[in-house]
DNA sequence: TCTAGCACTCTCACCATGAGAGTGCAAAAA
DNA sequence: TTTTTGCACTCTCATGGTGAGAGTGCTAGA
């Protein structure tokens, strides 16, 4: 992918000079402009000949005739490649990215304070995808009884995080045959991952059906259940996204549009940042390099973030493909590391 | 607030007509295009006459001198309040919704299937307020020990929703001896509303601090500070925000931005959904008569929902100004009553 | 009270025009 | 060979003029 090309020192200068410019300024940068602003002391026309020869390699492109030039998605891929050098965050704002993510007991509310810092101190929109159901364990299982053959399953998963589901029983349940099954779950499963308690409870519900037990059979099949029943579509949360709004070169209403319809859906967004979690570290998706015409004229910049040594999800924001890398790509790494910080301070 | 004007009664069909062809077309429609609508025989230039009649009202204006007429928000306002003939919706109509809504236990699912089946219904924006805590009721408390000092504190409202919340206690509780404090506290608030139960800890604390009960005083406070700390931020709901991009008169981008900002801060939603909360039954919100400024060019639909009675909460759904009024009064009534049907038929 | 006629106004699309910015190329300079 | 200078050329954008189209307000007449 990280493609090495053949190019001059000058024309390396040139090329980053000219993406800088072009993502302060957003308009196309002519050759005189470019020769005062590099510091080279050649001139607007020996500058026009490299910007020629970087057009023909693909990395720029002028919009017209006479106009400046223009990175294309090529062109920023280069430079994020190749030319970029971030700037570290002062230590002040590291303190002040980490103290937006607080303290909090549950999961789910770090997370969304995660992505609320993201897309704050980007000023563009965050995205955060939730731990992977397939990594967590089951530290617990409970029922409670509730009125009219309903009973409450709660499931805690890595001691920490809470599910429960309310679940419909074909008979009515006492509190101690109850208190019973979740004794059994519970030496039976726990600290298992959850594809593994799958497995098991299919185990075991073969076991138990020569023994009749229907009562065993019933909690078995309520756990699978609402192991099962996983809401798939909680798995990636948004926020910030009114940020993107006339940002950058995102002013088409349309396509915004359906920049936003693709955020709603969450399905696409699922799919990418599925490729983001196998990369592993800090990536980048420009344009439409994703695979989605949608994210055309964005960059999503992304990072994985582990506790204990595994990845659990992803992080990460997406704006206009002419934002400023240098900043946002060490916020997205820093919060990356103070999230998976918060998580492993509590396991 | 609903003005009575003294309008004859061509006066009265010909805003009519040009309210409904203005939300067709989009454009300000003129004195001739009137004439041959209303189906009144008189010409262009009567109908002239009475469009300076209705502009002096304050009912019409034009955007510029020799432009057709358009409703101003007060025409608007008028337009729905003693014009408007809302189209009935057809049984199969009335199914359709309903089959959308679904059958689900759990009451967040459910108004999310609301609020996704309004904006899929009406093809704007929709929003859904949850109910107010203060109108339910706690069913039952549970407490769970997890490791390291922290409980599990489960409170089930209404008998079928459920809220849980991880709270780190001084020091390390027994099974046996939180459930103590589960039956304790059982007893003493089975039924009661929130505000109620708030109150009733609180005096029960006093009591209890003289028999110096430092385990009984620690679960009280944390059933407090369960109940407490409840998430105001999440009461309520925005789906098919995407829709409004680019419909009606919503073009300009700076508005739009501002629009979805009020989406995301949600502050804003919730007061104005207060005011429909109070207000009972359907309630039509135009332009910036709801007081916010961002929703100038929006109209608001809302319509309570009750349970078993009482008020419950709020749906609605906004979009342009320009909106069907006809068609999407009758959906977010009718979606307002299944919903109700919904929940009573569980309760 | 309603209608017909008419002058008037405003928008919008269209075109031409000129300034400004930037290019590409060729010839001269280094 | 590389760089620079000079110059013709192209393209955008803002400006202003023009004419068609639509609609109005007003006045006089039915």
């Amino acid at each position: 992918m990280a493609e090495t090309l053949e190019l001059t020192e000058r024309a390396r200068i040139l090329m980053k000079v000219l993406v800088e410019r072009y993502i302060e300024e957003g308009a196309p940068v002519g050759s005189r402009n470019l020769a005062r602003a590099s510091g080279l002391s050649v001139s607007a026309a020996t500058i026009r000949n490299v910007m020629a020869d970087l057009e023909e390699m693909g990395l720029v492109c002028s919009p017209h005739t006479s106009a400046g030039r223009v990175p294309t998605a090529r062109g920023f891929r280069f430079f994020v490649d190749s030319l970029l050098e971030v700037q570290e965050l002062s230590e002040q704002e590291v303190r002040g990215l980490n103290s937006r993510l607080g303290h909090t007991e549950e999961i789910g509310q770090l997370l969304e304070r995660a992505s609320s810092t993201l897309s704050e101190a980007t000023q563009m929109a965050s995205i955060v995808m939730i731990p992977r159901s397939e990594h967590r364990s089951i530290s617990q299982v409970e029922f409670l009884p509730l009125s009219e053959n309903r009973v409450l399953v709660i499931l805690i998963l890595d001691d920490r995080e809470v599910q429960n589901r309310i679940i419909t029983t074909s008979r009515n349940y006492s509190h101690s045959e109850l208190e019973q099954a979740a004794n059994y779950l519970n030496s039976l499963l726990a600290g298992a991952e959850l594809p593994r308690v799958r497995e098991q409870i299919l185990q075991e519900m073969g076991a138990i059906r020569d023994q009749l037990d229907a009562m065993m059979q019933a909690v078995l099949e309520m756990t699978q259940r609402a192991i099962g029943e996983e809401g798939e579509d909680k798995d990636v949360l948004v926020s910030g996204e009114s940020k993107l709004m006339g940002a950058g070169e995102l002013t088409d209403i349309e396509r915004l549009r359906q920049l936003f319809e693709a955020f709603e859906e969450k399905r696409e967004m699922l799919q990418l940042l599925d490729q983001a979690l196998h990369g592993q570290g800090i990536q980048i998706f420009i344009g439409k390099e994703s695979g989605y015409e949608v994210f055309d004229g964005c960059s999503l910049i992304t990072s994985t973030y582990e506790a204990d040594g595994d990845v659990m999800g992803v992080v990460g924001v997406i704006g206009p493909t002419r934002m400023p890398y240098q900043r946002v790509i060490p916020i997205v790494d820093v919060t990356a590391r103070l999230l998976a910080a918060h998580l492993k301070s509590r396991g």
